[in-house]
RNA sequence: GCCCGCGUGGUGGAACGGUAGACACAGGGGACUUAAAAUCCCUCGGCUGCAAGGCUAUGCCGGUUCAAAUCCGGCCGCGGGCACCA
């Protein structure tokens, strides 16, 4: 239970947290949330954002979609940070710092802007206008739909800045809503022409909107909408000061940033869009943070010698909050640096530090240090890691930066800094949600084996309960429907989603195991989807794997019966079915593709079920495929390998290997096209020369029909493939 | 709004640019049964034909190619990620 430490900082950000978090004191769902300011912890992670996104390219193991999600996360780009000089600001400000991707457009500035939680727009809170409507910026959800729909607004500060490049030329100063403490320098240059956002907030406050550029070959309009065309475009400046008159965007970025370095007043910078992780939970249930508050020396980090920091077990939960806070002797203790009494801190860790790095203590789990050097170097790194999706990003980033970190403190060598070589992300399991809705109209929910599925008149029917009504007497089908409805008993089918105790779409692999056994619920689950995706689960899918197991298990019973002398035809095709299966399997498997896998395990079995060979090529079947099925069904593999005199148990035991040989056919079927149709096929040797096939294929019965006298344009042999004759 | 990805039978899904629908599920038919279950066999994209076969078909429209589910362009639809990021 410790945790490796990294850069401890106190940091005095603005977070957001409902009451419950603030005070413990009101638990109300859709409690007001509003912003205050609290004293949390952070991890840096900001210092790597450069290196977790250029090290994203060697990551050549990874899906590309990750690799983009966690660059577009990262969000670097590249701007002009410049200086306003202020005209009416309070003391100590005198200069305005902002920060544009789009210095290009500088000529189009109508105002500047900060946001709410600015130290300007704090210093100026002694004004109660400035106060009120501060307060007012403060208000409002923070859920996604809440700022889409969230309305602009802006206070005027009456304080002016100097255009950069025209100091005669001044700007008044908002306070606005939309803008961002948390990005850039949290103030911004307003360019209505050219920025959504700022052409709303100019329209509604009726400042100027003054074109930087139009479209090549466009007239100067009033217009609709904010201009804003890819970088990448050519644009027509009629308020340009940098570089041609007609360039692209990237070009007019490119000559701004330089005149402005030139000039004197700003320069080129890479901002990231990546924040700093905050860590600080007010819950029980994570790492303590190992720092002591001190009333004489403040924030000491906890001595070495007194970690790791153990959390409490004598806790209450009975009052909503963080049970640390209430702790009577946890919390307090002595300063590691003046032995005088202090507190601990009671924020815990994010649970996302225990997974950021729990793959380096598995390589010495029971070591009295995070990590021993040796076993790292020999153990790291994760070969391949497989998980969900839904951990592209923070998971994933986290234990990147997390294992730098590590590295940087000793406890990992350089070699893992990128923890996963290969990374697999797998779907879930799904199913239908069965709901009905209550007396007071609260939903109910029903697992799968709760309901009855049946059909009427092509109508698919879902009731609560395990009898299924008299489908026979059923003549009225909406009647009946309605009539289930009025009682209730008419289940609404929500679409499958991922398995969630609380919407009871679950199946329970106890159930499944008691009824098929485990076999049978790992063989359903790989072999209908591939793993990439999700799986819906069915009842009759898990069935028809378990009809299937059972016959194998007949197979090798038949099999296992044979006389040991049997004669039979067809040893030669069977020798070759088998290396065929083990080539399939294998590749199957190796690439991830299960569902192929068993698609061939099936097709082997059902050619193994009608082979009628000798003994000997039956027997060396029926052990090839429980070698193959091992992996996914382990328990009759190892059944039907014992049954067959195999020694040991086959998992045990070396990985078949397919005869080259018999994989190769000496003869090969070759569909023949006439202009692209295919109409008819031929059998050829398999090394027989092009212009041999070309011959054979000319002169098969079926072609000659077709071509009917027509002259062949040209004939294209693809070896071992196809034939295509042009007419 | 921006960035990704995906659209193939009734269903899950196969298909290095080269025989579309492998392998299954569901359905239909049959055998065995007094009957049912279980098991086994046949059939199964659509249209057409007694049949052999023919035509048509991978969301829609166009293009590249001897050949396109696959590559390119444009639509439509679905899913995921990000989001007042200046």
């Amino acid at each position: 239970r410790k945790a490796a430490v990294v850069n401890w900082d106190p940091v005095d950000m603005t977070v957001l947290a409902n009451e419950q978090v603030i005070d413990g004191k009101g638990w109300r769902s859709g409690a007001a949330v509003e912003r205050r300011e609290l004293t949390q912890w952070f991890f840096k992670i900001s210092d790597y954002s450069e290196e977790l996104l250029s090290a994203l390219d060697g990551l050549t193991n990874w899906p590309e979609k990750v690799r983009l999600m966690q660059a577009n996360w990262i969000g670097k780009s590249r701007g002009l940070q410049f200086a306003f000089d202020m005209v009416g600001a309070p003391a100590g400000f005198e200069t305005l710092e902002v920060y544009t991707t789009r210095p290009d457009t500088l000529m189009g500035a109508s105002f500047a802007a900060i946001s709410p939680d600015h130290p300007l727009a704090k210093a100026l809170e002694a004004d109660p206008k400035v106060a009120a409507f501060l307060a007012q910026a403060r208000l409002g959800g923070t859920t996604a739909e809440a700022l889409e729909t969230a309305e602009k607004i802006g206070f005027d500060t009456g304080i002016r800045v100097k255009h950069p490049l025209d100091p005669a030329w001044e700007l008044p100063v908002w306070i606005a809503n939309f803008i961002l403490m948390d990005y850039g320098t949290g103030a911004i240059f307003g360019c209505p022409a050219h920025d959504q956002r700022d052409f709303d907030f100019a329209t509604k406050y009726r400042l100027p909107i003054k074109p930087a550029f139009l479209g090549e070959g466009m007239a100067d309009a009033p217009m609709a909408e904010a201009y804003v065309p890819m970088k990448s475009e050519r644009v027509t400046y009629v308020r340009g000061f940098a570089g041609a008159e007609t360039q692209t965007g990237d070009e007019g970025v490119a000559t701004a940033i330089a005149h402005a370095e030139t000039n004197g007043y700003g320069k080129g910078v890479t901002k990231f869009r990546l924040r700093d992780w905050g860590v600080s939970r007010q819950r029980y249930w994570g790492c303590p943070i190992p720092v002591v508050h001190c009333p004489t020396c403040g924030v000491v980090p906890e001595a070495k010698a007194n970690l790791p920091i153990e959390l409490p077990y004598d806790v209450s939960f009975d009052i909503p909050g963080n049970p640390l806070d209430r702790h009577p002797t946890w919390r307090d203790c002595t300063c590691p640096k003046c032995g005088t009494k202090a507190r601990r801190e009671t924020d815990t860790m994010d649970t996302f530090v225990d997974s950021s790095w729990y793959y380096a203590r598995f390589t010495a789990p029971r070591a009295t240090t995070p990590t021993v050097a040796e076993e790292a170097a020999y153990w790291m790194n994760v070969d391949q890691y497989i998980g969900g999706v839904e951990h592209a990003i923070l998971h994933l980033l986290y234990s990147r930066f997390f294992a730098r970190a590590m590295h940087k403190t000793g406890h990992l060598p350089a070699a893992a800094i990128e923890p996963f070589n290969a990374l697999f992300t797998q779907g879930m399991v799904t199913h239908e949600i069965y709901k009905t809705t209550d007396a007071a109209g609260r939903p109910v929910y029903h697992l799968p084996e709760d309901v009855t599925v049946f059909n009427v008149a092509d109508r698919r029917i879902v009731v609560p309960g395990n009898v299924p009504p008299p489908v026979d007497m059923i003549d009225d089908v909406d009647a009946f429907i309605r009539a289930l409805s009025d009682e209730g008993l008419l289940v609404e089918v929500i679409p499958s989603a991922k398995m969630s105790k609380s919407k009871k779409n679950v199946v329970d692999p106890m159930n499944i195991i008691a009824a098929f056994g485990a076999d049978t619920a790992r063989w359903f689950v790989m072999s209908d989807s591939p793993p990439e995706r999700d799986v819906e689960w069915t009842a009759s899918g898990a069935e028809a794997a378990f009809k299937h197991l059972s016959r194998v298990w007949a197979l090798c019973s038949r099999i296992g019966d044979m006389p040991a002398d049997h004669k039979g035809e067809g040893d030669e095709e069977l020798a070759r079915a088998t290396a065929r299966a083990i080539d399939e399997v294998t590749r199957g498997i190796e690439g991830f593709a299960f569902n192929k896998a068993i698609a061939s395990l099936y097709a082997f079995t059902n050619t193994l079920a009608k082979a009628n060979a000798s003994t000997a090529p039956m027997k060396e079947a029926i052990r090839t495929l429980a070698k193959l099925m091992s992996p996914m069904t382990p328990h009759i593999a190892e059944e039907v390998w014992s049954y067959q005199g195999g020694a040991g148990l086959c998992a045990q035991g070396p990985w078949p290997k397919a005869d080259p040989a018999l994989l190769i056919d000496d003869t090969v079927t070759l569909p023949i096209q006439i202009n692209g149709k295919r109409r008819a096929e031929i059998s050829v040797p398999k090394d027989m020369p092009a212009s041999e096939v070309e011959k054979l294929a000319l002169a098969d019965e079926d072609v000659i029909r077709f071509l009917a006298g027509q002259p062949v344009k040209k004939i294209i042999v693809v070896p071992g493939r196809i034939i295509n004759v042009v007419v």
